[in-house]
DNA sequence: GTCTATAATAGGATAGAC
DNA sequence: GTCTATCCTATTATAGAC
């Protein structure tokens, strides 16, 4: 208990930099944010910042890792796991909208800059993450679990409330993070699945709560 | 046949800073794009600029007016109206989506920006449209046609999806404007309704295509 | 690890010729 | 209606003291 997360006292410097301008960039975006609106929100000096980052750049090209690090893997082993594509889809989606609501930065501005030149190097990555989950939505409309939707446009769909999400819940950690993880990852089941029964049994089988 | 917009000659210079200024501030967002940026884009000189429009502020406020204006009024009509609620969320999804794909803007900033105090005149007819949208969910529930979920969170899902589209389409007028609208909207639907089986009537009652 | 001071550049907007 | 030239401010980043 002697953790300086729980406790609320003694956030390192470097770790206020990264979730201040988390939510700077969220708001104003990566391009208009000033280094000084970021220093000002830490309450240090504007050339302090380049202390614990080499540039303004390299702030977001951390918190383009974050967002994008565990989710590809999550996704990834989901899309070549083995039983229901419904179920995995479901697991992966708990997990990845859980794992937003519970992320103490705003990763609102990482799909407004990741196509910019000055990320050309997080973008195959990203790319990775959206044929794992488009492959899993390809499985479960193969297996007769989902009806017969453009692939293209349902996986789209899902990133597009996914990115709501992000944006709505911008950083502060909200405590009903499992309860609208399962609201979501159901509305977007509900929208694909041929036989809405088959829900139930789906949520079972994840067993995510 | 001799308009300007269909043999795709003669775009005034005021219409072509509105086209190129919307889909640089969908890349890069209103405030990461110069003056500079959208004058080479419409290939004219910075300072030209400023015979057109006043501020770059006020090439941004006509970009949100031409959102939310027309939005704004149809899904006021649609909540005040007669009849189904379900047909009439589908009938308000259907045309807004339509909108959004044959909208020769890229509108994609407009969300990001509308917070911003700069903008602060333009906050409360957004806020309306938004009021409008939720009731008719509400009516949606209430009179038994949608399941009992969270209004608020169906109207964000929903204005998600609507967002995401936006930003797909930027502002590119797709041919298929018509389709994409009723998929995603039956999309919606289907993640709402509580008995599958009535959607078909309610496309057939909604007539929209 | 933070500060002040400052360099170098890019930004929005104006003046006035054509 | 567009141009060149320019003003003034804000920006990213560096240098060097403490």
């Amino acid at each position: 208990m002697a953790s300086p997360e729980t406790n609320g006292e003694e956030v390192p410097t470097r770790e206020r930099i990264l979730r201040e301008a988390s939510r700077l960039f969220g708001k104003k975006g990566f391009h208009g944010t000033s280094t000084r609106e970021i220093a000002n929100a830490v309450e240090i000096r504007q050339p302090s910042l380049f202390h614990h980052f080499p540039s303004k750049r390299d702030i977001m090209a951390e918190l383009i890792d974050i967002d994008h690090s565990e989710s590809a893997a999550v996704a990834e082993r989901e899309a070549a796991a083995e039983g229901s594509p419904a179920c995995r889809l479901y697991r992966y989606l708990v997990w990845d909208i859980s794992f937003i609501c519970r992320c103490p930065y705003d990763l609102t501005s990482v799909e407004g800059v990741i196509d910019d030149p000055l990320f050309a190097d997080k973008l195959e990555r990203r790319n990775a993450l959206k044929r794992a989950r488009r492959s899993i939505i390809e499985q479960a409309i193969e297996s007769g679990e989902f009806l017969e939707v453009d692939a293209d446009l349902a996986e789209k769909a899902i990133v597009w409330i996914m990115q709501g999400d992000i944006a709505e819940t911008a950083g502060q950690a909200v405590p009903e993070a499992d309860q609208i993880a399962q609201q979501l990852a159901t509305f977007i089941l509900r929208a694909l699945l041929k036989d809405q029964d088959q829900l139930a049994a789906i949520k079972a089988d994840a067993h995510c709560g």
